[in-house]
RNA sequence: GGUUUCCUGGCCGAGCGGUUAGGCACAGCUCUGCAAAAGCUGCUACAGCGGUUCGAAUCCGCUGGAAACCUCCA
């Protein structure tokens, strides 16, 4: 695998797909924007950083040396209320603010380590970075495109958005007469010059908890600035992609982008991506409105909205089912269609590795048996070099997963295919599963060494004395036994599996 | 109110002008002591109405429905 696969990427500045071109050649600059860690991660945050995962995953794949930087935000946003919403959760639980935020942060990397996403090359916390953040507010504050009010530094958008033609609205499509007509009185605004200005320094208030010195006042930086400082600090003033939930398009990315363009004069990242949406009850999931279910909660069963518990890596394939720039629907019946639809590929793959590689038959051939799996593989490497498009891939490896169980079941000739192209179908499916999908087999987990291996072994080989016997009773009872267990006997024609049901 | 996106078979979900996407469910068959598992076969949909085109789920317009953003959110 290599960099010669033409990689194309919908940018949201474009609106288009576009050829992935690195800036370095070799190598990805990569920002997304990570949780605000106030509370427990949910299911919508899980989405986007799996995306973005596979994303991750799929650059390395084809051997760019990837820098992944994903910030902790622990500082600077502020509620609808005006409060912090650190210092508001710190003033709940009665806990220092850092402490609010460590006890997230590790909640948060425990989902992550779940989910079995790889972590970042860099994880950088807004709290680390305050003297980046003046230094950038100073920056702009130089260009002349914020100005000082009371100790408070506001980012000027009429400003600036008329110096540069272009760059206010580019991420969201925002029109900036629309804001400016839209923009009501909304309450504190009284410091701004304008509604569509935004703070870059707040001062702080006698309730506020965290508080840094700066040149204007003893406070803290504003709501956006902590992505522009510090994907600037490590990974240049331009670099190759900026992704992050579509929720984040306003004003978050629209302000970075005018924070990063007021402080350089450049443009911050080439791409952005934005993840899409998971839809409950076909609305968009939101911690703050309630219409959410925890990770925790779909794990264990004890969601309302599901049947029954979800492993993690379920709950994963489920995603990438879908493409990641669609809503995708959180159902039980999507859910369980989901679960099925894991298992039967792991199994497929278990089963397709297991299948003997004759290698004495070498002889170069192709037949169209041969010529069908090639394509297919090809297809779902095309499938990712369209951005991404996992479901594609997943629908190529279940066509493939056909002729597995098409030769493990001796419906065709084990040599009805050339022993390259089975070697070349098992090497893709441990790739695509493993490498890409970042899937792992969670059936089997448990910490056992092995004892229930040989158990197993044990009881299946007394039924099936008991079967050359026809001891029906015996047999049935095993099997029925084990059913009520929850573990599956399949009888299959090499002889007797067992499964987790 | 403004901006934008979406509307695909029983369900989930690809699709970006011309082939059956795929999964789940369902039905029939094969295998099997029975069953399960597995396989095979079937199930051909694109909100509605117009238009462009040799040809449209795919492009354009209108109508209807939903959602996101405009305020913290991945």
């Amino acid at each position: 695998m290599n960099q010669a696969r033409s990689l194309r990427i919908y940018n949201t500045l474009t609106g288009k797909k576009e050829i992935f071109e690195p800036i370095v050649p070799g190598h990805v600059g990569m920002y997304v924007c990570g949780p605000t860690v106030y509370n427990d991660a949910h299911l919508g945050n899980c989405r986007t950083y799996v995306s973005f995962d596979v994303i991750h995953r799929y650059f390395r794949l084809l051997d760019y040396k990837v820098r992944y930087v994903r910030n902790i935000t622990d500082v600077g946003h502020l509620t609808d209320d005006g409060e912090d919403r650190m210092a508001k959760g710190s003033k709940l639980a009665q806990l220092e603010p850092m402490e609010v935020a460590q006890r997230y942060t590790v909640g948060f990397h425990e989902m992550m380590r779940i989910l079995n996403t790889l972590p970042p090359s860099i994880e950088p916390r807004a709290t680390g970075h305050i003297p980046e953040q003046i230094e950038m507010v100073q920056d702009i504050l130089d260009r002349g495109y914020a100005y000082e009010k009371n100790g408070s530094v506001y980012f000027n958008v009429p400003k600036f958005a008329a110096e540069n033609p272009g760059t206010y609205g580019s991420v969201s499509g925002r029109i900036l007469e629309d804001l400016y007509a839209e923009t009501r009185e909304l309450k504190s605004q009284d410091e701004k010059e304008h509604p569509a200005d935004f703070a870059i320094w707040m001062k702080g208030r006698p309730q506020d908890l965290m508080l840094w010195k700066s040149p204007w006042s003893v406070g803290f930086p504003g709501w956006h600035l902590e992505c522009s400082a510090m994907s600037t600090k490590y990974l240049g003033k331009t670099f190759d992609i900026h992704g992050g939930g579509n929720d984040l398009k306003f004003p978050h990315h629209e302000n970075e982008v005018a924070q990063n363009f007021g402080s350089c004069g450049c443009a911050p990242a080439k791409l952005w991506m934005h993840a899409n949406m998971l839809l409950l009850n076909n609305k968009k999931m939101s911690k703050s409105d309630g219409n959410t279910i925890s990770p925790a909660e779909l794990f264990t069963g004890t969601s309302q909205h599901t049947s029954k518990a979800y492993s993690p890596m379920v709950v994963r394939f489920f995603m990438l089912m879908a493409h990641y720039r669609s809503t995708l629907d959180i159902t039980d019946e999507a859910l369980l269609a989901a679960e099925k639809g894991f298992k039967k590929l792991m199994e497929t793959n278990k089963i397709l590795q297991s299948l003997p590689v004759d290698s004495k038959a070498f002889d170069g051939s192709e037949n169209d048996h041969d010529r069908a799996i090639l394509e297919l593989i090809e297809e779902a490497y095309k499938g990712m070099d369209d951005d991404f498009n996992t479901a594609i891939a997943i629908a190529s490896l279940n066509e493939i997963g056909s002729y597995v169980h098409k030769i493990a079941n001796q419906q065709l000739p084990a040599d009805a295919i050339a022993p390259w192209v089975l070697e070349k179908m098992k090497s893709t499916f441990e790739t695509f599963i493993f490498n890409i999908f970042g899937l792992k087999d969670d059936s089997a987990e448990s910490g056992d060494d092995g004892t229930i291996d040989g158990l197993m072994s044990l009881i299946l080989d007394i039924r099936n004395h008991a079967r050359t016997q026809k001891d029906w009773t015996t047999s049935d009872k095993i099997r029925d036994t084990l059913s009520e267990l929850g573990i599956q006997v399949k009888d299959g024609k090499e002889g007797v599996s067992w499964g987790k049901a």
